[in-house]
RNA sequence: GCGCUCUUAGCUCAGCUGGAUAGAGCAUCGGUUUUCUAAACCGAGGGUCGGUGGUUCGAGUCCACCAGAGCGCACCA
């Protein structure tokens, strides 16, 4: 349960019985900005002042008159200051809230949203590399998240396997296999891909004997460019395998071509009045040297907020790439989501603007269409930027960055910023066994619970909750009131797909949990095992399940393991 | 030139649909251990929230302008 939630409810529902009309979207209840002050605070006296004229503070102390007949729960009601009331649960509140406390809160089934969430979508021309990982982690984090919040999330990836790119890179392998074949050697001068990963794909095309006869690159290209893809595509499956990542569906681009879905979205667009022939200005700033004006197929996105209208063809009559990721969006359209999440790199984000456009225009506006951009993640070795190796075509990939620091680091890192920032992320930081790598601190909570657990053997379900009476220290009850910040957390995540907000919840969790388990040091009594008290001891291990439970949930959202041992 | 993102403690960053005295970690300084996992904990100092205006009862948060950083800017994908 929400309390902040429930709270909100229930006390905006007293001040529609008491005519204190307002606007209610307005009213909040919260954690104070300081514990001393209560559990809640409650600003209906300032929305309220405003509304009725007359001063917060005596609206505060009719209000809290009305709780305090109302509600029995509460130790404290005070006015403060500028116009908040605050309130403070009795700690019997505290006990019964952690006795029925559950991570999950049940969902009715007709609330349920379909999402659609697209992410990664990298080009099938080779492994992911170090940069597709934060928008890959911040992508699945994220549909974990809404899966755990109730809703029903498809996990898509688009496959770029049509074009000019796949051209080259099917040119690419074809020069790698008769590198290996007939010793002619790889030519560095055809803009060809350079990558070392070219010679693994070109030698299981050999293996698997996809390709045998390669006398003629013409009458081979397109057998070898899908053989080549569905390399690559296995590649990189592997690749999102290592970092935690299964998507639900893989739909290519070149399956929307084959269909003939694009011209069919044009004519759309095309009645809704959005395209037309045009020719497009040249852009200001950096010179192009062979600019000239054009006369192509343009899509009016201006219409809908962009900066400029779009081509959708080429100067050579065929489409352009974008014309095809709108025909994929009106796929994406067509099977009906109450949500559609993309999730893209910084470097793409002066593309969002056309994209939302084509969804508009699509949908008339009534698509909820969100993108997501993750800014860039700068590497670091023990403080100093990290060199990534000088020969062309080679990078830093997903897996090596995996064998290095392990998927939990990767993932817990990836996801501990905000995706608006940019990240450092260091290499030697997050493979320390202390306090200063968060990943660890966590992991660190969960093996002490579990250590505890082991010693005890407790068993949940002879426990008699009425022993819970017995946690009556100030650190206990705040910790149940921390985990009361849970639901709160996961809630506000998932409306802002704002997953960090995750990470950072159960490290200050993780914090409370240190700090109590070391005031046994200081003073025997608060020994969770070593206490002479049974019921204690068992209460006091009731309580730590739940924490690990939250620490669990949080870590399985994040696709980190919460280890037993350490 | 235009667009998107960022600017909060020495460093790296949180900060909820605008709310009370702006929070963590690192670093610095000082304490706690014959351990229920010290791979941990406790304490101290440290701030003109990039700048200037505006909106209002109230702005780190919203708006405008300015400055700095990153990313991108016909037909490629």
């Amino acid at each position: 349960m929400n309390i902040f939630q429930f709270y909100k409810d229930q006390f905006c529902d007293l001040l529609k019985d008491n005519k204190y009309n307002c606007n209610y979207e307005k009213i909040s209840v919260e954690p104070p900005k300081q514990t001393s002050f209560g559990d809640l605070a409650f600003n209906a006296p300032l929305i309220l002042a405003a509304e009725f004229k007359k001063n917060p503070l005596e609206i505060g102390s009719e209000i809290a008159e009305l709780i305090k007949k109302k509600f029995k729960e509460f130790e404290n009601i005070d006015v403060a200051k500028p116009g908040f009331i605050n309130l403070k649960l009795k700690s019997n509140f505290w006990i019964s809230y952690l006795s029925d406390f559950n991570t999950h809160n049940k969902k009715i089934p007709s609330s349920k949203k379909k999402i659609n969430i697209e992410y990664v979508s990298a080009n099938p021309t080779g492994p992911l590399h170090v940069g597709h990982c934060r928008g890959a982690v911040y992508g699945d984090v994220l549909a974990n998240l809404l899966s755990f919040v109730g809703e029903d999330v498809t996990k898509e990836y688009y496959i770029n396997d049509y074009g000019n790119q796949i051209h080259m890179f099917s040119k690419s392998v074809f020069a790698r296999i008769q590198e290996i074949k007939e010793n002619i050697k790889f030519p560095l001068d055809q803009g060809l891909y350079p990558g070392h990963y070219l010679i693994e794909i070109a030698n299981n095309i050999i293996k698997k004997k996809l390709i045998t006869d390669i006398s003629n690159y013409e009458k081979i290209k397109d057998q070898l460019g899908s053989a080549a893809m569905s390399e690559a595509m296995l590649m990189i499956k592997s690749d999102l395998l290592a970092l935690g990542i299964q998507h639900d569906l893989f739909v290519s681009e070149k399956d929307l071509v084959s269909k003939d879905l694009i011209s069919k979205t044009i004519e759309i667009l095309n009645q809704k009045q959005c395209i037309y022939e045009g020719v497009l200005e040249k852009p200001k700033g950096n010179e192009i040297e062979d600019w000239e004006p054009r006369s192509q197929l343009l899509f009016k996105s201006t219409r809908f907020g962009d900066d400029v209208d779009r081509a959708l063809k080429k100067s050579d009559g065929t489409w352009t790439y974008f014309a095809n990721d709108v025909a994929y969006h009106a796929y994406k359209l067509e099977r009906k989501f109450d949500k559609y999440i993309n999730v893209l790199g910084a470097d793409h984000a002066g593309y969002l603007k056309r994209l939302k456009a084509c969804v508009d225009a699509l949908s008339d506006f009534k698509a909820d269409f969100e993108c997501k951009t993750c800014q860039l993640v700068k590497l670091f070795k023990s403080g100093e930027p990290y060199k990534m190796s000088k020969r062309a075509g080679d990078f830093i990939t997903a897996k090596e960055l995996v064998k290095a620091v392990g998927v939990d680091a990767v993932r817990f890192m990836m996801i501990y910023r905000s995706n608006d920032s940019q990240l450092d992320f260091d290499f030697d930081l997050v493979t320390e066994k202390t306090k200063e790598n968060p990943v660890f601190y966590v992991q660190y909570a969960s093996a002490r619970i579990h250590s505890v657990l082991r010693k005890t053997k407790f068993d949940n379900s002879v426990f008699e909750k009425s022993h819970l009476g017995l946690l009556t220290s100030n650190v206990e009850i705040e910790l149940v009131k921390k985990l009361s910040l849970w639901q709160k957390t996961i809630e506000l995540a998932a409306r802002n797909l704002e997953p960090h907000r995750i990470p950072y919840y159960l490290y200050d969790l993780s914090s409370s949990l240190h700090s109590y388990w070391n005031l046994g040091k200081e003073d025997s009594s608060f020994k969770i095992i070593e206490n002479p008290d049974i019921n204690l001891v068992h209460a006091r291990v009731f309580l730590l399940n739940k924490i690990l439970s939250v620490i669990k949930s949080g870590l399985s959202i994040l696709g980190v393991n919460a280890p037993e041992t350490m």
